[in-house]
RNA sequence: GGGCGGAUAGCUCAGGGGUAGAGCGUCGCCCUUACAAGGCGAGGGUCCCAGGUUCGAAGCCUGGUCCGCCCA
């Protein structure tokens, strides 16, 4: 590792460099291992969702990742003994399809050529060859699992797990077999649970009549459907009991005009929608569910008609051996050839399909193996109405209550071969015995002719035990005791029944305990259209693809400053793209900082006090970290990314470095060492900050910090390092500093609305009403205050005096300071004027809807006394404002030059021999005749500069000077960002009690104005189109 | 059919009874020696609609419209 040497960095951040080299330090170190015998730590636990072992990870997978590993890390740094546990799936189905797929291509056989042990070995070789790009999937997103507790559902401990859990549940009648209507998909072959059942959005299909002639003649009956073929299994129809029609022929037979069978016309409340069709329905209690309870409750036949693979059978008469759509059309021309046909009406209806091949499934009754489930259940349920799980978002709760109350026996079997074969065994008599080995014999019998079952268990099932099977259970081992139950389940909501509510229910079944204490559902990631995505739609996206190109770190903090609570998340790479300019940002900051420690060390610490700006940034980091903090506690892992986010760029690199630099290129060695310690903590306790997100570019950038000031105190790797820990915040310290940002801001806003360029220097700028505390800050910081605006000697009044009145100046009032910039020469006095008349009376209508509050009685005695006094120290401040304001227009009405004076200063600019405009330090009297010549010239042709070109525009200019924008909202704009200067100088609430110029006038005032603009806006014919 | 969620700036979305926010995009200026993956500044909102509660509603309640998702 060549990272303690290097105290220089690229001018850019090189994530692939920076990449490759942290994943193998953090594993050799061991950094990762979660210690089951240290009982000094409290544990903290994560076991990862087990993505598919032949699966490639995709970025929802990413985004369990990151979470996860967020969790962890802060977890880790804050002083927990942390767990993460990496593993696998062997996900039955789905790898069996794939590897029959593949064998089909590549060998062109079936698995029933290759016989099932053969077939086993098979998907295992598939198995070691795909599985580990999962590994190096996590490895590149920097995901901190312990990979030598790594499972594999499959591997012999988990499956001792499920053998023992089988049988217990057995032992215990929780666990049965019986002849059911499953589920079942003809192309798979195998059945599903009910989970596993796709109802696509509503099909358009067909609803055919038909007459079923009653047996004695006497009539018939007409019954509608939208399975023909089924008809063939008919073995009853039925009727409401209340129905004035039917009650005649209750009781009655009907002759199956395709087979000769005759059945029953009976009477069922259950079943029958009288208002439906006829009122008359066929029961086919072979192929569908509701006539299968229908048949159970009349004692009906249950006739199978279609066999495994959806072909009509022997039973099926006519149509025997025919698909069961062929049979459908011709059921229909058989019927009709009987003059039966009673019309078809188009039907919509939902249809159920494979949720792997999207093959229509077909109710069967066949013998399968079930669980109990609602003694299981109801455990699962308490526990959560105790609230010993949480779910996160809470509204979880309602959908994990929902379904556990109205939950239904499991199918656990599956006709598969790659799986956890059942531990049951036949004897040739039929007697099962179930066992955690191969018997040697029959346990009714004796015979020790046994067979074990062929079918294996829904992978779910061994997936339902991995919060425990993973850490050796049923051994009891020191890994269990020690970190479960585990601390939090983060998975995506989709797999809530699937497998959050059946880990539930097999925890607190087996371990005695909830599985973890609290389960944060994490959203959806789609693509930048809202799609879900998937292979078939090819909207898939490899991580790996993403992590080369951007960066793990840009990804990872995307996919967290993404999660918001309750709503997908839609990703585009304009967002990506994004925060790898932060990971940028965060890069040169420290670049910057390392260009300006040379001989700092550490230890050295600066004898200088700290100024009000080390103070402020400090206070502010303080702040950012306990907000991060907070954020993350409550799973807000948009919150706690925005808020460092906000923080390094917006506040540490924005104003902290740029202040630096005043004391940083000075000559005062103790202020310089200081600042020097400070931009160290600062950057120092951001990297930890911001570890659990990014954690690879801190890690690099930690080092190189430690490096370079010598910090042998500082753990070895980052990750060993502190979180930063929530402390006191320093309001003071952040107020205090508000008015030179506020100053600034309003500078450069003067500037921007004057099209004053930065390297024009100020010469003649005057700051005052400041207060005694205001005005003592200003002064110590004055130098940073012309190094941010580029301001030359600027004079700060004595406390409450405002600034000098003067002609030709701009000015700009803000909370607790009034700033006077001097451009003589170069205002449009009459424009200014007329801004500023604006500026008072939006002011006045702003301060109207307030005091109408303040004059309404109600208001006054039933608002919160702290809103009332809010609303009265704004009115203040907005007449205040109104004053200054008020002053410096009658000032600049008096100095008002006159048109011929103004005539005679263009005639005079024209012939001028403008000076070089880029000379830095040439008089802002002079500059600004050039600038207004060359922004006014400039407004014309759309491009705005300070050109020879435009210099020498000649006469043209003469027109178009009193077309010059004036500078717009030049007092007004200043205010509105020191408004934002005391937010981001105060914390929020102090920031909303502190006084703050208003912008925005009351509510009433605002309808009016809305509706006013609803008037104008009506005219439009085209309304805002509506989104998606 | 039942349930849940959403509708806020051009886009993607936070927020949530007391001054409407971010990122991206747009516009203008600037290659100011940490960063052009950058800096400075600006513009941009009937917070879906209609009622109601309240001193005060984008937020709460009721109803509606549209869009998702889950369950039957």
């Amino acid at each position: 590792m060549n990272e303690d040497n290097r105290t220089e960095l690229a001018k850019g951040y090189e994530h692939r460099e920076v990449e490759a080299r942290w994943y193998p330090f953090w594993v050799e170190r061991g950094y990762f291992h979660g210690d089951e015998h240290d009982r000094t730590r409290p544990p903290f636990s994560i076991v990862l969702p087990p993505p598919n072992v032949t699966g490639s990870l995709h970025l929802g997978h990413a985004l369990t990742a990151t979470l996860q590993d967020v969790l962890i890390r802060w977890k880790k740094m804050s002083g927990f003994n942390t767990l993460w546990l990496p593993g696998t799936d062997h996900a039955g189905i789905a790898t069996q399809m794939i590897v029959e797929k593949e064998l089909k291509k590549t060998e062109k056989v079936s698995r029933h050529d290759l016989g099932r042990e053969e077939f086993l070995k098979r998907v295992w070789a598939w198995k070691e060859k795909y599985g580990s790009r999962i590994g190096e999937q996590h490895e590149a997103l920097g995901a901190s699992l312990d990979w030598d507790r790594e499972r594999f559902t499959m591997d012999e401990g988990l499956s001792r797990a499920v053998r023992e859990v089988f049988v217990r549940l057995h032992e215990e009648g929780l666990v049965y077999r019986e002849k059911k209507l499953i589920n079942w998909c003809p192309d798979c072959h195998t059945a599903l649970s009910d989970l596993e059942v796709e109802q696509k959005d509503a099909e358009a299909g067909e609803l055919w009549s038909f007459a079923y002639p009653l047996a004695d003649g006497s009539g018939e009956i007409v019954v509608a459907t939208t399975r023909p073929e089924t008809m063939l299994g008919d073995t009853a129809v039925a009727v409401h009991p209340d129905d004035e029609r039917y009650r005649a022929i209750v009781g009655k037979k009907v002759r199956h005009p395709l087979t000769g069978r005759e059945f029953p016309i009976i009477a069922d409340a259950i079943l029958v929608d009288p208002k439906f069709g006829t009122g008359a329905v066929k029961v086919t209690p072979a192929h569908d569910f509701n006539d299968f309870e229908t048949g159970k409750r009349h004692g009906l036949e249950q006739l199978t008609v279609i066999d495994v693979s959806g072909r009509m059978n022997a039973a099926a008469g006519p149509v025997a051996g025919l698909d069961r759509f062929d049979a459908r059309k011709k059921v229909k021309e058989l019927v009709a050839a009987q003059g039966l046909d009673r019309g078809t009406k188009a039907h919509v209806l939902a249809i159920g399909r494979c949720q792997r091949s999207q093959t229509i499934l077909e109710p069967l009754l066949s013998d399968q193996w079930y669980v109990r489930i609602e003694p299981l259940a109801r455990p699962a349920i308490e526990a959560v109405e105790q609230g010993r799980t949480r779910f996160i978002p809470e509204t979880w709760t309602n959908t994990y209550m929902a379904w556990m109350r109205n939950i239904h026996d499991w199918c656990i079997s599956r006709q598969l071969w790659w799986g956890h074969q059942i531990p049951a065994w036949y004897c040739p008599d039929g007697h099962v015995t179930v066992a955690r080995a191969a018997p040697g014999a029959c346990e009714v019998c004796g015979s020790a002719a046994l067979r074990q079952d062929e079918d294996v268990l829904d992978t779910w099932f061994s997936s339902a035990l991995w919060p425990f099977s993973t850490m050796g259970w049923p051994d009891r081992t020191e890994t269990l005791r020690t970190f479960y139950p585990t601390s939090v389940m983060e998975t995506g909501h989709d797999i809530i029944f699937f497998w959050v509510a059946r880990m539930m229910m097999m925890g607190l079944h087996f371990m005695g305990d909830v599985p973890f204490r609290t389960v944060y559902l994490h959203p959806m990631v789609r693509d930048e259209r809202g799609q879900k995505m998937s292979k078939t739609k090819g909207n898939v996206i490899d991580p790996l693809v993403i992590t080369e190109q951007y960066g793990a770190d840009a990804l990872r903090f995307t996919l967290a400053a993404l999660t918001a609570q309750g709503r997908d998340i839609k990703l585009a790479k304009e967002r990506i793209e994004g925060y790898r300019a932060f990971a940028n940002k965060l890069w040169n900051a420290t670049r910057f900082a390392l260009m300006n420690l040379e001989g700092f060390e550490v230890s050295s610490v600066g004898s200088a006090p700290r100024t009000a700006a080390d103070r402020w940034i400090l206070a502010r980091l303080q702040r950012a970290v306990n907000e991060t903090i907070e954020a993350l506690e409550a799973f807000r892992f948009n919150d706690a990314a925005s808020t460092v986010y906000q923080f390094v760029w917006h506040e540490l690199c924005d104003w902290y470095i740029e202040l630096a630099k005043e004391a940083l290129y000075g000559d005062d060695p103790a202020r310089k060492r200081t600042t020097q310690a400070v931009l160290v903590e600062c950057l120092e306790t951001t990297y930890r900050l911001l570890h659990p997100f990014m954690p690879f570019i801190t890690e690099e950038l930690w080092h190189v910090v430690r490096a370079k000031v010598r910090a042998d105190g500082w753990a070895d790797s980052i990750l060993a390092a502190p979180y930063p820990a929530p402390g006191k915040l320093d309001e003071a310290a952040e107020r205090a500093f508000g008015p030179v940002i506020g100053l600034v801001d309003a500078i450069r806003n003067i500037r921007g609305e004057m099209s004053i360029p930065f390297k024009v220097v100020l010469e003649d700028v005057e700051i005052g009403s400041l207060d005694a505390d205001a005005a003592a800050t200003v002064h110590a910081e004055l130098g940073r205050i012309h190094r941010l605006a580029n301001v030359k000697d600027a004079v700060v009044r004595p406390a409450g005096t405002p600034p000098a009145k003067r002609g030709a100046s701009a000015v700009a009032v803000g909370a607790g300071f009034e700033v006077r910039v001097g451009l003589a020469g170069a205002i449009d006095v009459q424009a200014e004027l007329g801004r500023i008349d604006k500026e008072i009376a939006k002011l006045e209508q702003d301060l109207a809807g307030i005091e109408k509050k303040l004059e309404n009685p109600n208001f006054v005695q039933k608002a919160p006394p702290e809103v009332v006094e809010k609303d009265r120290a704004r009115a203040e401040e907005l007449r205040e404002k109104r004053g200054k304001l008020a002053a410096h227009r009658a000032m600049l009405s008096d100095a008002q030059s006159t048109p011929a004076n103004d005539a005679a200063r263009r005639e005079s600019m024209e012939t001028n021999n403008p000076q070089d405009p880029n000379q830095p330090s040439t008089p802002v009297q002079t500059v600004m005749e050039q600038v207004q010549q060359a922004v006014s010239t400039a407004a014309e042709v759309g491009k705005a500069a300070l050109s020879a070109a435009a210099a020498t525009a000649g006469a043209a200019m003469d027109k178009m000077m009193p077309e010059r924008k004036p500078a717009r909202k030049a007092a007004r704009k200043p205010a509105k960002k020191a408004k934002k200067a005391v937010r981001k100088a105060a914390p929020r609430k102090a920031a909303k009690a502190a006084k703050k110029p208003a912008r925005k006038p009351a509510r009433k005032a605002a309808k009016a104005r809305k509706s006013a603009r609803k008037a104008v806006k009506a005219r439009k014919p085209a309304r805002k189109p509506k989104r998606r």
